[in-house]
DNA sequence: TGGTGATCATAC
DNA sequence: GTATGATCACCA
């Protein structure tokens, strides 16, 4: 079964409210996709899965997956508290910024503007196949997230144009942290160091927190509960 | 045992 | 090679 790119919010919603309740093993089955053992092999397979099912467009590019509506699709593993048990790649970080590269236009804020958070479980003791797909969400962040996600960006932003990348650990950042984002640790690109000379470094992403997405979680339920 | 640093697969 | 989809694995 070939799902087309939703044409509004509404249509996604509604494609995402197909897939609620169902597992793992019910979707691949409706799109004839084999399940991997297990996830060490195949760590973004969910996520595919789940961009299939829904219709996403801009699949493997520096874009919002629903292209034409702008809303970034995330899976969200969560254990049975519903608490984020890992942290979620935004995009990769640019090593070698442009000097006049700004929050407004840059990708980190594009990509984070409006998505569509789709929890799954992911407590270990539930085999893949079985595991279920939760109620999907939209989400944009409040004027609060924005401001801290943007001084979290602009923060690491200038430290890589003051060439101190390799200063950078996950520890920086409120919401936002950056993170080694390779095949290994063979894989090297260009970045600048303090003296402005070219060095080879470790490719990055930048990554929400889980205490930050566990915050967006909550908020979401205590809405539902006002309702 | 939580979080940081490292890694796996795939598309083009 | 560089982007996407992420989770793994180890150690403080």
């Amino acid at each position: 079964m070939k799902v087309y790119p939703p044409a509004s919010e509404n249509e996604l919603l509604n494609n995402a409210k197909t897939i609620a309740g169902k597992t793992l093993q019910q979707i691949a089955t409706i799109h004839e996709l084999p399940i991997p053992l297990h996830l060490r092999n195949a760590k973004g397979w969910i996520g595919e899965l789940i961009e299939i099912s829904l219709g996403a467009s801009a699949t493997s590019l520096p874009e919002p997956d629903f292209q034409k509506i702008g809303v970034e699709l995330k899976t969200i593993p969560v254990n049975r508290h519903g608490r984020p048990k890992e942290s979620t790649y935004v995009c990769t970080v640019p090593l070698t910024p442009d000097i006049d590269i700004q929050w407004e236009t840059s990708l980190v804020k594009r990509k984070l503007s409006r998505v569509l958070w789709v929890p799954v479980e992911a407590d270990a003791g539930i085999p893949l196949p079985a595991r279920r797909v939760g109620t999907a969400f939209l989400w944009s962040p409040d004027r609060q997230q924005v401001s801290v996600l943007r001084q979290d960006w602009e923060e690491f932003m200038d430290m890589i144009m003051m060439g101190e990348l390799e200063q950078i650990t996950a520890r920086h950042g409120q919401y936002l942290q950056i993170r080694p984002k390779a095949t290994n640790a063979e894989a090297l690109r260009n970045g600048i160091n303090m003296d402005g000379d070219k060095i080879l470094t470790m490719p990055r992403g930048f990554y929400l927190r889980a205490s930050f997405t566990s915050r967006i979680i909550e908020q979401m339920i205590s809405q539902f509960h006002q309702q």
